[in-house]
RNA sequence: GGGUGAUUAGCUCAGUGGUAGAGCGCUUCGUUCACAUCGAAGAUGUCGGAGGUUCGAGUCCUCCAUCACCCA
């Protein structure tokens, strides 16, 4: 059956990857013909997520280094996978739930809990789909979840990833590196939930600065400079007894404990150690000298709210100011039944405030604050202000800096070992630069906040009971504070057996804190009723759980073949923003749990961008979906395009017209095989791993080519050097075996003498062309590969070849056919600018010409003849009148033009070719002429420069001696 | 404010001390039996600026300018 002209993509790809997977084509292992092994995790996408251009990258690249290496016979495993996304999978579900008019809270924790599974079931697999579009050779067989085997799992999510997850916390908190603490975190008010950084996007905000006047306790006064000469001295000055301190969010100030201001700023060090009085509230503000706050910035002093800003919370640190919290976890005003907020202010002023704001939203209460401090007058000025806000990624509401009991991993203690597996190059950051970002970042770690008030996620395995105190009475911690009282434990059974201990009596687990304190109340008087515990209702962070990816997937804890024998993985191929989240945690947590660095190479790519080096957004509606590129151009052009444009450290542009001309070159590859198919090529071919014996010099010199580019490419992906692999391929299927040879082989295949040789060659070097170009483009090289001469394998388990320069490369025939290559487009461009009719056939006559050039002529006439469109080669004494003039080594050649020459054209010729050879000549003649270079330059440099001053000036010889030719003939 | 990177053809970008390349676009020509998703030929560069190191700098160093990103 003949060959359709084009390659159909779109019918094919889906049948392509159909038969990989009846073939089991990607399991692990697959096609491993070696002991040693090659292991790549996949970073997990959300469950929620959808395959967006910088999965295509990231994915396409590991599909190459996977491709490559189970071709190359490693036992090779793509370990897929995705993460269960606590705070945006919840937030699906709930949208599901709220367009019926229903709420989280209408049902159970474990009702809801089944109803995001039931959710994952239906809808969280649309990720993977899309990843088998791109041709992604996971071990789809072994899809990892990270919430896998964790309560409430239905049935196909057995995996055990909740046992590691829930034995690596026990591990960490029974070693004291992960402790219950009051902290800032970042709060989401909309979800009511601690966020990671990660999570938090800035945004920048028109907005205001409200200048407010905090008087000075007991009449302190100082001199506020405000008036300036031209260079700046104080020429005068005025005395306040008030300090002016400026703020974005006045609703904080209830919050207020101090005032900083720069040690060495003159104006207030006499106010140091003093104190200013809060408005509205009364309460004594501390005024501490800190850096922190900048002299040059608003008045250079700045009210400290340590519960409400990190900033404040640092400097508080530092000077002992008292957090205190004037938030409930909504962001509306608490000051009703808040010790801490009363403790040091006047009772008239707080009933006001109360009376005012409490339960307030944060913004109304800003506005009713600024609206007061105008009317009391000590709003002192506003001006407008454009700031970064920080909001939350999901929920995009202004996030509050909030003061929560959380659980926290202290990461300084177990930091060291992932700092020094970088440091000594067990494992290496691709490109290099990265490493700096890596080390800044784990050498300034801050505790890592693991907490988080969700219902979907691996719930934390504490149980909290109630203090037994010195008389033997239970009773409830105060509120505000946290349980004392708790036992940590992978399994609720043990956790419980621990407490019973404790109390000497036995307990019973209640849903909540409300549900203990109830059961508390009827207990307490009779030691016969067990004692109510309950579970941390918290959830740990998603990321605690994809930290552990690299053993979690690989069945640990169980001691299981696939972690002895992928474990510890080889590369991790990830983007740059995910570095301290990700990366940095996963050395850390493999470190600290299994003592070994999850993988000895991370490479980082960059972001890929649109057309315009914009970031492509949503909002800005900029972005270009893979999918629909792949159905558009197809998944080998997507995948081509982004290895190409891969250099390592760069952002990508992408533009449609790249992807097409890639899916051009899909295309050229396709006809070069017709080509083939309908010279007889593929008739009896079979897979041959040696090249064909061939005397022709041009099948000899197509062969050395091949040994060329395959070292090339296994060079370029060594050093994951991706566009290198591409590009380099590019050029030789196109630029060697499309342009050149297949025109070869075209008078080869119509002489008896070649023609069995050259089909095998032919095919031979298209098998190559489709190995080699496979783990880039594997559907358009698998079609072709199924479609020509007798497989034992499919493609994809094909043997990469392993030939080399050194067997494959003839010198004689490389310096050949690059003389003759150079002769057609002499002749051609000569020809062009002539204008010579494309169709005409022109004599050719030899002025001069060498031994190995007319042996060259002798065994490559046919070629030439066809691809320069000349009848011969006759020698010639002279050129006769109105001819041009071909210069080559070794050769003068004339191609006569009588009534055809416009001898001003081929002056103007001649003369800029020579004008270039003149540049050159100079240029090189100048170096040989400095005693310095022939003394400093290495040998071989000085030898090449010589040889290419003889080159350029023999031809420069040649084309003088034509000018002279011409100008006789004038 | 601190850090990192970038600046090369009209556009998007490679470039590893040895004298600048690719793709796209552009101009001219071409329905030669693999391919018009093609072929042939051609034009286009003070390699951001200024110094320095070197026999030699797009490449290494310093400063400046502009842009981008990350952190605060």
């Amino acid at each position: 059956m003949a060959m359709d002209k084009t390659f159909d993509a779109a019918e094919a790809e889906a049948r392509i990857a159909a038969r990989w997977d009846e073939a089991n084509a990607f399991a692990a292992g697959a096609n491993a013909s070696r002991d040693e092994t090659f292991c790549i995790m996949i970073p997990p996408p959300n469950v929620t997520g959808s395959l967006h251009m910088g999965h295509a990258f990231n994915n396409t690249l590991q599909d190459i280094l996977t491709r490559w290496h189970r071709m190359r016979g490693f036992d090779t495993l793509w370990q897929p996978g995705q993460d269960h996304a606590g705070i945006a999978t919840q937030m699906v579900v709930e949208r599901e739930l709220g367009k019926q008019g229903q709420s989280r809270r209408d049902f159970s924790r474990e009702d809801f809990v089944a109803k995001v599974w039931e959710w994952k079931r239906q809808s969280g697999g649309a990720i993977i789909n899309q990843l088998k579009r791109l041709g992604a050779s996971c071990d789809w067989s072994r899809n990892a979840f990270t919430m896998s085997g964790a309560p409430g799992a239905p049935e196909g999510e057995e995996g055990n990833f909740h046992d590691a997850v829930i034995r690596v916390f026990v591990d960490l908190y029974e070693k004291g590196h992960i402790y219950r603490g009051k902290r800032l975190v970042n709060w989401d008010p909309h979800f009511e939930t601690a966020i990671s950084d990660l999570e938090v996007e800035q945004v920048e905000m028109d907005g205001q600065m409200w200048h407010l006047r905090y008087p000075l306790e007991g009449g302190e006064t100082y001199e506020h400079p405000v008036e300036w000469d031209e260079d700046g001295n104080v020429t005068a000055t005025e005395t306040r007894d008030y300090l002016t301190v400026a703020t974005t969010r006045p609703e904080t100030m209830l919050g207020d404990t101090g005032i900083a201001v720069h040690p060495d700023d003159a104006r207030y060090s006499h106010l140091i150690g003093k104190h200013a009085i809060l408005p509205l509230a009364g309460r004594r503000l501390t005024i501490v000298a800190d850096d922190y706050a900048d002299p040059e910035k608003g008045t250079g002093a700045v009210k400290m709210t340590p519960a409400h800003d990190f900033n404040d919370w640092a400097v508080g640190e530092r000077h002992g100011l008292r957090p205190i919290n004037v938030m409930t976890p909504r962001a509306a005003m608490w000051l009703k039944d808040n010790p801490d907020f009363a403790e040091g202010c006047d009772a008239d002023a707080i009933a006001r405030l109360v009376e005012a704001v409490d339960g307030m939203d944060r913004y109304e209460a800003r506005d009713w604050i600024v609206q007061t401090a105008r009317e009391e007058g000590w709003l002192d000025s506003i001006e407008s202000d454009r700031h970064m806000v920080p909001h939350g990624d999901r929920s995009k509401t202004a996030i509050e800096p909030y003061l929560t009991d959380q659980w926290f991993v202290d990461s300084r203690r177990i930091v060291q070992p992932a700092i020094d597996a970088v440091r000594q190059g067990r494992t290496k950051i691709l490109p290099e630069q990265h490493e700096k970002v890596y080390f800044h970042w784990l050498e300034n770690i801050e505790p890592w906040c693991i907490s988080r008030q969700l219902w979907w996620g691996h719930r934390i395995p504490v149980w909290y009971g109630p203090e037994l105190t010195e008389q033997g009475n239970l009773q409830l911690y105060m509120k505000g504070s946290h349980p004392n009282q708790k036992w940590c434990s992978p399994s609720a059974h043990e956790a419980l057996e621990k407490a019973s201990e404790y109390y000497g009596r036995p307990v019973v687990e209640v849903r909540d804190e409300v549900a203990a304190q109830a059961a508390l109340s009827r207990v307490a008087p009779d030691n016969s009723e067990p004692v109510p515990v309950w579970r941390d209702p918290d959830v740990l962070d998603t990321w605690f759980s994809s930290g552990l990816w690299p053993i979690g997937t690989l069945g640990w804890p169980e001691d299981t073949d696939e972690l002895r024998k992928y474990f510890p993985t080889d590369v991790l191929i990830t983007g740059f923003d995910i570095i301290f989240f990700w990366v940095a945690r996963m050395m850390m947590m493999q470190l600290a749990v299994v003592n070994q660095e999850p993988f000895h190479t991370v490479y980082v790519h960059a972001l890929v961008r649109d057309e315009k080096g914009k970031k492509m957004s949503k909002s800005l509606g900029n972005v270009l979906d893979p999918l629909e590129l792949i159905e558009e151009y197809g998944a080998d052009a997507v995948r081509f395009t982004l290895t190409a444009m891969a250099a390592m450290g760069r952002d990508l542009k992408l533009s449609k017209d790249r992807i097409a001309g890639y899916r051009n070159f899909g295309t050229k590859l396709w006809n070069a095989c017709r080509f083939a198919e309908m010279n007889g090529v593929w008739e009896g071919h079979a897979t041959q791993a040696e090249p064909p014996r061939a005397e022709a010099t041009v099948n000899r010199w197509i062969i050395g080519e091949a040994a060329r580019i395959r070292e090339e490419v296994d060079a370029a992906l060594a050093a994951y050097r991706f566009n290198d692999a591409a590009n380099g391929l590019y050029a030789f299927v196109w630029g060697k075996v499309c342009d050149w040879y297949v025109e070869f082989a075209k008078p080869l295949l119509d002489d008896d003498a070649t023609a069995a040789e050259t089909r095998a060659t032919m095919a031979w070097v298209l098998d190559q062309c489709m190995i080699l170009l496979h783990p880039i483009m594997p559907f358009v090289t698998e079609e072709l590969w199924g479609l020509t001469g007798r497989r034992d394998k499919l493609l994809v388990h094909a043997d990469w070849p392993a030939y080399t320069t050194a067997d494959l490369v003839d010198p004689a025939a490389d310096r050949e056919m690059n003389w003759v290559i150079a002769l057609i487009e002499e002749v051609r461009s000569a020809r062009a600018q002539m204008h010579v009719p494309a169709g005409k056939y022109l004599d050719m006559l030899a002025l001069e010409l060498d031994a190995q050039g007319r042996a060259a002529w002798e065994r490559n006439a046919a070629l030439v003849k066809r691809l320069a469109r000349v009848n011969g080669l006759e020698d010639a004494a002279e050129a006769p009148r109105g001819a041009a003039t071909v210069a080559l080594e070794g050769a003068t050649l004339a191609l006569p033009l009588e009534g055809v020459i416009d001898a001003a054209a081929e002056r103007a010729r001649l003369e800029k070719t020579l004008g270039k050879l003149d540049k050159e000549v100079s240029g090189l003649r100048g170096r040989l002429e400095n005693p310095k270079f022939i003394d400093s330059a290495p040998a071989d440099v000085v030898e090449e420069t010589r040889e290419q001053l003889a080159l350029k000036e023999d031809e420069a010889a040649k084309l003088r001696a034509a000018l002279e030719r011409l100008a006789e003939l004038a």
